[in-house]
RNA sequence: GGUCCGGUAGUUCAGUUGGUUAGAAUACAUGCCUGUCACGCAUGGGGUCGCGGGUUCGAGUCCCGUCCGGACCGCCA
């Protein structure tokens, strides 16, 4: 037997008893007659003693052997400390050390195995498996286990079942690029990883599953961010017989009982909603962060028309208020400035009014504008005495977007942005499609299979991208959870989608025939979702990264740095899978 | 495809205007220490300054290239 008990379990009441415990050494402590061992597992620490008088010179001597990371087997007796450790869930008792294993020496690990280790991010990802031996990164793993439990429990209690969809699939040039699989078997041809159970889920609809869900890898071959993995895993619904607002229930559920189970964190009331239109208004986002205000205010009406060019022929001037920040000195606004002219936010430039505490405003722009019309502005974005409005302006679409990085930044400079606070916001009625400038033509915004709003079909012909899609989102401070829609059931109007979307007959065909054939057997009215879980694990947690709450994640470039993946494969595997090698000639 | 930041001891970092033998902390090793829990004290070992080239009497430091890592833009239906 290798232990009778973890070392996380053992207190006071347990004092008397002979236990063995096994784990790693965390700590030694030798104080010459003297030492102790701090042992590690996954569920605690306890500290281990060897003194002299009590155990013997073997013991003692045989415990200064011990290195960090050892692995180790401690036969002895729970006893009470001396001196207690308060701040310790076993500070209260020690294992007199009499028997001492080594179970497997250790290497000295390259950074210490601490809640604040003094590991850089790169030597962490090499050694992950012994990044995963300290706290925080094992906390969010079984943060994540957790929600993964009640994610199946929730469905489970709503009669979902759980079916799993291939891996293997085929390459569509739609949407993200494909990760691709040589086939052996079938000479030139390829397989593709799926980017989500997509078409698989709505054939399920069509067997008459009408509840189904998978949490599943997806792989998308894009560049990389801190919220971006190569490969990621969803939680993806379907659901037959539904209406949008099913759907919306059924998840608000689901992440309601997810925050309560897994964060003691209750949602009384419903989650607010808001259109797509009425977001890019006032927040310049899709997925708006509503833990703090800061909403745009469209200063056209007063601003424009009083010769200041730069107002004058933009096509939107919106400012935002920042709260108390009137005494913000030259050197706080030249930097906000230069901020906002950095290449990743691309604006001329800012335009600042601080509303003074006297009553007057001070304004980068008091050549055009008088005090009177810097009051008209302050009235209509709702500044009051002590704040600051900051300004942009030029075509709507752009400067939406800046200001919204500028909101972002606002808030996380005035700390409004709380990452323990959880505010989700259902976004619906997208687009359903957009406006491709480089290949110019329309592109699905969320997927091809969405359906439009019928009140907006007699549209699709005339002003395309002006119809709205039966399409919706879940943001959750800011962070974009998942997404989905209600489908298109009927094989014509899919035919007409993809003709939109510039595909021909024959193409259509060969790429997604199969849903076609399917709609022609009693496909019933379907929808459905799908949420990143990594991202939602993510942000149940406070992180905006989602490296931490996967196990062996890639790093920016899509390497795993500890199998050093991908990696070439010799002559006769390419020969195999039919791929011509390529020699250079140097 | 692009922008920005970084690469110096096992690790995290400092290194001034280009100038003597490249430092600190921590880790590691050895010794001392009977109530530590970031234990303490003493001693010691440890460096291809990412790599290549250039400028210079002299380069960790300046320039060019390159590789690696990080953040971001594009991209991600």
């Amino acid at each position: 037997m290798y232990r009778s008990h973890t070392c996380g379990e053992l207190r006071s009441q347990d004092i008397g008893q002979k236990v063995t415990l096994s784990g790693w050494v965390q700590t030694i402590r030798d104080k010459g007659n003297l030492v102790w061992v701090d042992l590690r597992d996954r569920y605690g620490i306890t500290q281990i003693v060897a003194e002299i008088e009590a155990v013997g010179a073997d013991i003692v001597e045989k415990t200064k052997e011990l290195g960090r990371e050892y692995v180790v087997q401690i036969k002895g007796e729970v006893i009470a400390r001396h001196s207690v450790n308060p701040n310790m869930s076993t500070g209260e008792i020690e294992i007199k050390a009499e028997e001492v294993n080594i179970l497997n020496a250790s290497l000295v690990p390259p950074f210490t195995i601490e809640d604040e280790t003094d590991g850089g991010e790169e030597l962490r990802m090499k050694y992950r498996y012994l990044d995963l031996r300290r706290n925080p990164v094992k906390d969010k793993l079984l943060l994540r286990s957790k929600v993964s439990l009640e994610t199946r429990k929730y469905f489970d209690s709503v009669d979902f079942i759980e079916v799993e969809t291939p891996y293997l699939i085929k390459s569509t040039p739609e949407g993200a690029r494909d990760f691709v699989v040589p086939s052996r078997m079938n000479e030139g041809e390829f397989y593709a990883l799926p980017q989500s159970p997509q078409t698989f889920k709505q054939l399920l609809m069509v067997s008459g599953y009408d509840r189904y869900y998978q949490i599943v890898k997806c792989f998308r071959d894009e560049d990389l961010r801190a919220d971006r993995q190569p490969e990621f895993t969803q939680i993806d619904c379907e659901m037959a017989f539904v209406e949008q607002e099913d759907i919306l229930q059924t998840f608000e559920g689901l992440v309601k009982h997810l925050f309560k189970s897994c964060r003691g964190v209750e949602f009384t009331e419903d989650f607010p909603r808001m259109t797509y239109a009425e977001a890019m208004e006032r927040y310049g986002s899709d997925k708006p962060d509503i833990r703090f205000e800061m909403e745009f205010c469209n200063l056209n009406a007063v601003a424009q028309g009083k010769g200041f060019g730069v107002f004058d022929s933009a096509e939107l001037v919106v400012a935002i208020n920042a709260k108390d920040c009137a005494g913000y000195t030259r050197k706080q606004l030249d930097k906000l400035v230069d901020w906002v002219k950095r290449p990743q936010i691309g604006a001329k430039g800012l335009i600042y009014c601080k509303c003074n505490e006297d009553g007057t405003f001070k304004s980068s722009v008091d050549k055009f504008f008088d005090q009177d019309a810097l009051a008209e502005w302050a009235k209509a974005a709702g500044a009051e005495k002590g704040d600051l409005l900051l300004v942009l302006s030029g075509e709507t679409d752009t400067v939406r977007k800046q200001m919204n990085e500028l909101r972002l930044h606002m808030g996380n400079e005035l700390g409004l942005r709380n990452p323990n606070v959880f505010k989700p916001l259902w976004v619906v009625d997208f687009p359903l499609l957009e406006w491709d400038e480089e290949s110019e033509r329309y592109h699905a915004m969320h997927h091809p299979f969405t359906s439009p709003k019928e009140e907006d079909l007699e549209l699709i012909d005339t002003e395309p991208g002006k119809v709205r899609a039966n399409a919706y989102d879940l943001a959750v401070n800011g962070v974009e959870i998942g997404g989905g829609s209600i489908r298109i059931h009927n094989k014509d109007l899919q035919a007409r989608m993809f003709e939109l979307l510039g595909f021909s007959d024959e193409e259509a065909k060969k790429q997604f025939g199969f849903l076609m054939n399917a709609f022609e057997f009693g496909a019933p009215p379907h929808g459905g979702i799908a949420f990143g879980f990594d991202r939602l694990v993510a942000t149940m947690g406070g992180s905006e990264s989602i490296r931490d709450y996967i196990a062996f994640p890639k790093n920016n470039s899509g390497r795993d740095i500890m199998i050093d993946s991908p990696s070439t494969l010799n002559d006769e595997q390419l020969a195999e899978l039919n791929i011509q090698t390529t020699h250079t000639v140097q």
